[in-house]
DNA sequence: GTACTTTAT
DNA sequence: GGATAAAGTAC
């Protein structure tokens, strides 16, 4: 042991953990600050094709690829042996695999509603037909919620009536990172199973020291599944070690994973491999290693060897432009040899910030926190013209569909019934470069297939006023800045929702985008029917006193605006007058005798969670910069827009009915 | 706010 | 490469 160890140290040379409570008790919020946090990154196999596997209910074995024109976007495995990549065309994939299954993607086709369809002629069919991702997205969404059922079983599974009182409010954030892809912060699941299996870690009013290193796990506590991946072990560790608390956690992770991969596999039938890690860029990493089907766990004593290995322009914001840089600046693509430079020499070629964020991240830290959101931000539909496009009547046509598809996702996505609409409708135009308009879609409209086709048709106007117009390779319609509804019906979920959820609901035009909650997808109807029975089950203890002046100006940093609130607010009428009451000396609240001890220990909560939070802002005051880099880009100067003042009608233009 | 860039699947 | 999506910068 070290000269560091505190002078009380027990003489009876017990094996400490490297870790302390304070780490520990940090999983409970998912904060960004303990190297005991536990995120995964699921990767679904070859989504496309796996999506038309299941749909067309080909065998496994059987090779298979998604086409698109004359592309192939998606290979399943059993077409890679043949030497089947994308990137080939159809005609080289029979080629080399004359049995290969190759499925368009479905189409919407001009002068055929908004809807798509699987076509015969589709791949022939470039100049009327458009792409249709939308049978993806659906699958998506059904992934989506398989495994937040799958988060939400075990939450609950873990969670007897103390560690209710602990934890309540906490579960799994789920972030969408892509139409195939999720994370999860596991920490605050982990954190339940902990308590559960080792009581003595629960949190206790005597513990005095939170910065004492723990006792040792049981050493047999880990089990690693026959299934799991492991990375090898930095060169200094051994397996045969004891392990500790980090170990357990990664091992927990494993299982959780497991499990959600398994109900995907047994609802759905989608395979998937995942990454676990200690943060978000390692699990991605990680679940990249082993495919398909296959999970990849990267525990924290395998870090340095795991990351080594890599180019790091494989770490996530490194594979373009500033990548590039990076390379050519060190004269090295690989991590190992970029370790070598300090931080100074970083700076002496990097700006401050980016040169302390790739200092950190090659060493495998990774602050960036998994928001819990599964919403799409925006929505674009676009078409590329080859050859291209001449005249404002053949756009037109195109936008029609533009507008039909991504109003058929607005439906989707619950405009009808007021829960979300965008603010703002892009139109994207290349000719050599492209060139974009928006508009605000008029807040006073009630959106439909319609008032999307006439403010595109406005946009158009405005893009070809703008400079020239023609010949068009690219065309693109986007909607954005979703503002949640405040309809009737939303109003009244609005006043029931606690916490960070109410805020989700009513301030969405916060500077930060208060974003959506991990239940988002659940529908309006269940989620009230839920959250007003939880409501009434567990009467939450009085307005939290620790938590005054909290709000607004005092969330300056990620671990307080992002912790999930599980602070509840007094029910409007309480619950009963006549019971025996309780005084709390701390809050001065009244509230029943019989909670009185589900309130002692949220206020003990509460006061570790303080604690955390200070810490939490040292730390990353002492840490300055955990964000990724910021965009090096320069302006590409001299495309200026026409000198024209914008916002007025073009000569001879008809304003639209409802501006 | 609007237009544009970068990065990613 | 085509169709998406997200986040960030410049003005």
């Amino acid at each position: 042991m070290s000269s560091a160890d505190p002078p009380n140290a027990s003489p009876d040379a017990v094996k400490r953990s490297r870790y302390t409570l304070r780490q520990l008790h940090l999983l409970r919020q998912g904060s960004t600050a303990t190297p005991l946090r536990a995120i995964a990154h699921i990767d679904l196999d070859a989504f496309y094709a796996q999506c038309e596997m299941v749909r067309l209910g080909i065998p496994r074995d059987t090779p298979l690829a998604v086409r698109q024109w004359d592309s192939l976007i998606a290979v399943n495995y059993a077409a890679r042996p043949f030497g089947i990549t994308r990137m080939l065309n159809a005609v080289d994939a029979r080629k080399a695999c004359p049995n290969i299954v190759l499925q368009h993607v479905a189409t919407f086709r001009e002068g055929e509603g908004g809807r798509w369809a699987y076509r015969d002629d589709s791949f022939r069919s470039i100049k009327t037909d458009k792409v249709s991702l939308d049978p993806y997205r659906a699958e998506s969404r059904k992934i989506l919620k398989t495994m937040k059922e799958e988060l939400d079983r075990w939450t609950t599974e873990y969670t007897d009536d103390e560690i209710h009182s602990l934890t309540q409010g906490i579960s799994a954030g789920l972030e969408k990172a892509s139409i195939d892809e999720v994370f999860i912060d596991l920490s605050p699941l982990i954190y339940r199973v902990l308590l559960q299996r080792y009581p003595e870690i629960r949190p206790n009013p005597h513990d005095e020291d939170r910065d004492a290193e723990l006792p040792q796990p049981p050493t047999t506590a880990v089990q690693w599944d026959s299934e799991d991946c492991l990375i090898g072990l930095d060169r200094e560790e051994r397996e045969e070690d004891d392990p500790d608390w980090d170990d357990i956690v990664m091992q927990i992770a494993a299982d959780i994973v497991r499990s959600v991969r398994m109900a995907v596999w047994e609802k759905l039938h989608y395979t998937c491999s995942a990454g676990i890690a200690r943060n978000k860029m390692l699990s991605k990493l990680g679940s990249a290693c082993n495919k398909p089907d296959k999970q990849t766990v990267v525990r924290n004593r395998a870090i340095q060897i795991f990351l080594g290995g890599y180019k790091f322009t494989q770490i996530r914001m490194l594979g373009g432009k500033l990548g590039d840089q990076i390379t050519a600046d060190f004269g090295t693509e690989k991590v190992s040899d970029l370790l070598k430079f300090s931080l100074d020499q970083l700076r002496a070629k990097l700006d401050d910030h980016t040169a302390t964020w790739l200092y950190g991240v090659i060493r495998g830290e990774d602050r960036s926190e998994v928001s819990p959101r599964t919403q799409m931000k925006s929505m674009l539909s676009a078409k590329s013209f080859r050859p291209s496009i001449n005249s404002a009547g053949q756009a037109e046509k195109w936008l029609r569909i533009f507008a039909a598809d991504i109003y058929g996702r607005l439906v989707e996505d619950g405009v009808l019934e007021n829960r979300r609409r965008p603010r703002v409708i892009t139109l994207h135009h290349r000719v050599v470069q492209s060139r974009s308009r928006q508009i605000p879609i008029p807040g006073s409209n009630t959106i439909d297939e319609n008032l999307l086709f006439e403010l595109a048709k406005t946009l158009l106007r405005q893009v070809i006023a703008d400079g020239q117009a023609w010949p068009c390779a690219n065309l693109s319609l986007s909607v954005g800045s979703f503002e949640d509804g405040v309809g009737k019906n939303r109003a009244i979920e609005g006043f029931l929702l606690r916490g960070d959820r109410a805020k989700s609901v009513t301030q969405s035009t916060s500077v930060r985008e208060a974003d959506s909650t991990a239940n988002d997808h659940i529908p309006p109807e269940k989620k009230r029917k839920v959250d007003i029975k939880r409501f009434f089950a567990h009467p939450p203890p009085p307005g939290d006193p620790t938590s005054i002046g909290h709000d607004s100006a005092q969330h300056t940093d990620q671990e307080v605006s992002n912790a999930p609130s599980d602070e509840p607010e007094a029910p409007a009428l309480a619950p009963a007058d006549v019971l025996p009451q309780y005084n709390c000396d701390r809050c001065s609240k009244s509230i029943p005798e019989y909670e009185k001890e589900e309130h002692d220990d949220w206020h003990f909560a509460k006061d570790l969670e303080t604690q955390d939070r200070q810490e939490a802002r040292n730390a990353q005051q002492q840490n300055q910069q955990q964000t990724p880099p910021a965009n090096t880009s320069r302006r590409s100067g001299s495309r200026g827009r026409g000198g024209r003042s914008r916002g007025k009608p073009e000569k001879g233009q008809m304003r639209l009915a409802f501006e």
